[in-house]
DNA sequence: ATGAAAGCGCTAACAT
DNA sequence: ATGTTAGCGCTTTCAT
């Protein structure tokens, strides 16, 4: 490594004192412009760069942001990583990506490496994994530094959140097949504890009193999320005495193999109807084309961002605790044709 | 922000110098297992975590890597930081991840950014607009700090790189169709200068000339990529005189438009085939499924820490310059299906 | 408007 | 095996 250009340097090289050159280059009220300028000028001379790791240890500000996910992977969160690192640049944050890919114990390491980065801030959503034990992220707050929860969050944890309103998205999504007069909707999700997919299956449930249908335990398949979960799901469903006529699965994914075992049976949409969770990229271009709740991940960061400039604003991050809701919206496709439609034609 | 236990707090509290603490921590051969053993407890009793900043800033190692990439939206770079995240971690660095957008202007701003941070090291692949002026990168070298370039890398910058082989992909892309007994194969790809895609094109060609094919220039579509470009690039196509019988787009996303439009232009393959670039998650599953090139992107990530960690442990990281070429994939599916076995049936 | 000097939390000679 | 001390490069009082 080189020894690169300090603000020593400037001032020595002007004959004037550091302080200066701070002050200088940060343009601070009572500088005069002259100098300013001098200082400026030898500065882009010397090829001189700011060491952030200096000034935030001084300061107490990295204008880092940590977040972590649980897979970089997914498209879902991947789009919710663009759009912050977007929204924050223009504040001069830069981010660092940690992965627990769905690991208790992978979470809390990402944690504790960004606590010791020291970074202005973190957002989160959780692994699958963490459900009840929530205590690592008890050290943010008591260190007063801001943490925002997004999508997977946990009431346990008083922090500002952005959501999606997942019992809605869940009541929409039945909804939608109860409109496209589908009689009995069943539901492929995850067994996992995490509160969103809990309150898609609630709201599932209410979309399905609202219309007097009755809620049979064995339309509900409790297991994991993914093409091969979705294709063992429908295998169950189709060993029940009476078979649904529509099926939501927890994410795409598992849509996708719910529809991929569909037409393997011949009981493809509409026949049986078939809707996911995320709006994936895919899932406009598979065939038939996947109805699908779009859950608006650039909203989502955009709004974590937003809590985030706000929280650094007032004295206390968690004086007030916003909980921001995103409204999940409806995106009509192939995969929940028209029943009735089709039984005209 | 609350104030946070240092090693002076453990040492007051032991009655011993930061040095035994800080030796301790890091259990420096030379500490008593007895004093290590105080020391480690009431580090944990006084919930110490260290100051990476702080030890940063007087080792000159922040344990941070940086990452540039176009976009984290596109699965082929999210599978490369992914991988780069999980091979790293075990050597106890984290990862900091810009996206240039496709702009040179922002590339600029996250090296800069970067450089600043102190990043131990950083992995950049190219943006679009980023063709013949590097210099940017060149600041690198000059710190002597590792710079690895992957998949989209410039012949001007001698660092070491990652890449695939691209001429390899070409070729072999051209030749699966012409084994698959199309005739006359065109190529939709973009016109940006980017290394990678014109040893595509090379490949192509070479196959084309080793099956004592005419190259046409016509056949060549030079645009953009995007499920767009690929609609676009088969417009223009079906426009000339003599058709194509295959194409080969640039990437699987404007593979898919390519689809798309033939579809509707009722040509879909086998009439024409088509052959995409990158194995993206949607197309196995999209109709008909897409016969691609996978570029192996945890590979890829794999090997660019394999590098780093090479070049950290020499002298000087840039004294042998290698370059790791990883061979592409041919993936074979629908949208390649025999012309001939079709023909016969 | 500028300078002097202390210190952020840690590491690493250099002592002992 | 442990202690002393001088920084790393910057910010920030407090003087002038």
């Amino acid at each position: 490594m080189k020894k690169l250009t300090t603000i020593y340097d400037i001032a020595s090289a002007l004959g004037i004192t550091v302080s200066t050159v701070s002050r200088a280059l940060r343009d601070f009220p009572g500088t005069s412009e002259s100098t300013r300028k001098t200082v400026v000028d030898m500065a882009a001379k010397l090829d001189y760069r700011p060491n952030k790791l200096a000034s935030a240890l001084k300061s107490g500000k990295t204008y880092i942001i940590g977040i972590i996910v649980p897979s970089i992977e997914a498209h879902f969160f991947a789009s919710i990583i663009h759009s912050i690192e977007d929204e924050l640049k223009e504040s001069g944050y830069s981010i660092i990506v940690c992965q627990s890919s769905e690991s208790r114990s992978k979470e809390v390491k990402g944690l504790n490496t960004l606590l010791e980065t020291q970074v202005d801030g973190i957002m989160a959503s959780l692994a699958l994994e963490t459900t009840d034990d929530v205590s690592h992220f008890q050290e943010v707050i008591n260190q007063n530094k801001p943490l925002i929860l997004f999508d997977r969050v946990h009431d346990s944890l008083k922090v500002p959140t952005v959501t999606i309103n997942d019992f809605r998205a869940g009541f929409l999504a039945a909804s939608h097949l109860i409109e496209k007069g589908y009689k009995r909707i069943a539901f492929v999700t995850t067994s996992h504890k995490i509160k969103i997919f809990g309150e898609r299956l609630e709201g599932y449930k209410q979309a399905l009193r609202m219309n007097n249908m009755a809620i049979y335990q064995e339309d509900i398949i409790l297991g994991g999320l993914s093409i091969k979960d979705g294709r063992f799901g429908v295998s169950k469903l189709l060993r029940n005495e009476n078979r649904p006529d529509a099926i939501i699965a927890g994410d795409d994914f598992t849509a996708l193999g719910v529809a991929r075992k569909l037409r393997e049976a011949g009981l493809e949409p509409p026949i049986i109807g078939v809707m996911g969770f995320a709006n994936e990229v895919f899932s406009s271009y598979v065939s038939p084309s996947l109805s699908t709740v779009d859950q608006h991940p650039d909203l989502i960061g955009k709004e974590c961002v937003k809590l985030f400039l706000e929280m650094i604003k007032q004295a206390n991050p968690y004086d007030k605790l916003t909980q921001i809701i995103v409204e999940p919206t409806i995106v009509d496709r192939q995969s929940t044709r028209s029943y009735l439609e089709q039984k005209v034609v």
